[in-house]
DNA sequence: CTTTTCATGTGCAAAAATTCACAATGTCTT
DNA sequence: AAGACATTGTGAATTTTTGCACATGAAAAG
């Protein structure tokens, strides 16, 4: 299907951020788009998007570009978000409720099949989208039954590595986790990390270095 | 100060990795710790460990290892992390909400000073940490007032670049925004992005590809 | 005091990712 | 129908990042 096996995965992570301008430029836009002015669009290098996008095939047209429409069809399909996607999330506090009502989510068929929470206050509550909010003892028999396919994780720093492994062990394949470690997965199982404070030191380092270049 | 002119991107993101584990070790583990095992812990090459922190400085024993106190405290100061750092948040619904009240920012020296929402019902409300929420036309003047260095944008994805730019003019140096765009900022202003569903769609391409090869 | 042990720090090689530069090839104009 | 023009797709060059392999040096043992 595609021209290599071993697809870099830079690329992975930038075609989904080319579907952000698609998706605007769809509903209001020219319908044809070059690679240099979608690499402005996204911050990057327009022979990048072309070597990106060819690993998959000749979406476009010499000397015109590509054709907004398929090209986020494409995409979409290449990233798997044209199908539904079964999730759970384990820890229903501030973090967990935002990332259930959010609207990008469910727009990218992400649908959140089961909550589970380690605080037996919580434990039973309704959730605005519908859900009743399960106790952890319950998630590897309600991920088996409703085929939840990745886990989210929005516990606290120290019980991180404990749901994902509850999660592994309840058939779930793939892990979003939120909380402030890396947890580890074995084998076929991938694992994803955001960690919001190492973008903040990030930057912190940036500011810090531009203070002492200047002094 | 440090051995080579240009840090490595990657390198300053793994300094904030390593950070993690050593905050544990430092309550309640030995005092010493070898490249192998923190890179264990943090899922990287020993190799990789060492020529980072070496970039900074000898900061380890040869036939040792690494003083956990002490390597912890130089990451902290390579990184800023050991000044407090003053934050605004604009967007405050569930994610604000949950960033403003996250513990992890706050044991790091990210403070939030300000908060703004372009909502008129949210407008002059108290939030649990004493900020008062403030129209988002106040930015410019409170974040001068209150020497704010980051802002932390939690809008929708619509208003994201807009509130960028007021931010910028507001003195603001660098923006840590959560809006699923990639905002553009000019000249010596940083802008990081986090995007949970690139992560989504990072996990649902590998799992999917897994299910292809598979049958 | 010498030897052994162990893990760091680092020059160098390998791998990966990015960018360049241009041939290929489509559309538009006349 | 032919030439001008624009933009893709891609091999080659460059840059960046990672990993190897070993000399180096500190501590512990004999």
């Amino acid at each position: 299907m595609t021209k290599v096996d071993k697809i870099p995965e830079p690329t992975i992570k930038r075609l989904a951020f080319y579907s952000r301008p698609l998706e605007d430029l769809l509903e209001s836009g020219p319908p044809v788009i070059s690679s240099e002015r979608l690499a402005d669009l996204c911050g990057v290098h327009p022979a990048q998007v072309r070597k990106d996008l060819a690993y998959f095939g000749e979406f476009g047209v010499r000397g015109v570009g590509y054709d907004v429409r398929d090209l986020l069809h494409e995409i979409k399909r290449i990233l798997a978000t044209d199908k539904a996607m079964p999730l759970c999330i384990v820890g229903v506090g501030n973090l967990g409720t935002s990332l259930i009502e959010n609207e990008n989510f469910r727009k990218r068929g992400y649908v959140f099949k089961a909550a589970f929470d380690s605080d037996p206050e919580k434990q039973g509550q309704k959730l605005s989208c519908g859900l009743i909010i399960e106790p952890n003892q319950r998630i590897r028999e309600v991920c088996r039954e409703r085929d939840i396919e990745i886990g989210v994780i929005a516990t606290p720093r120290h019980g991180a590595q404990r749901v994902c492994n509850l999660l592994l062990d309840a058939g779930v394949r793939g892990i979003l986790n939120l909380a402030p470690v890396q947890v580890r997965t074995s084998g076929a199982f991938k694992a994803e990390n955001v960690d919001f404070t190492v973008k903040l030191e990030n930057l912190a380092y940036h500011l810090h270095r531009l203070d002492e270049s200047d002094g």
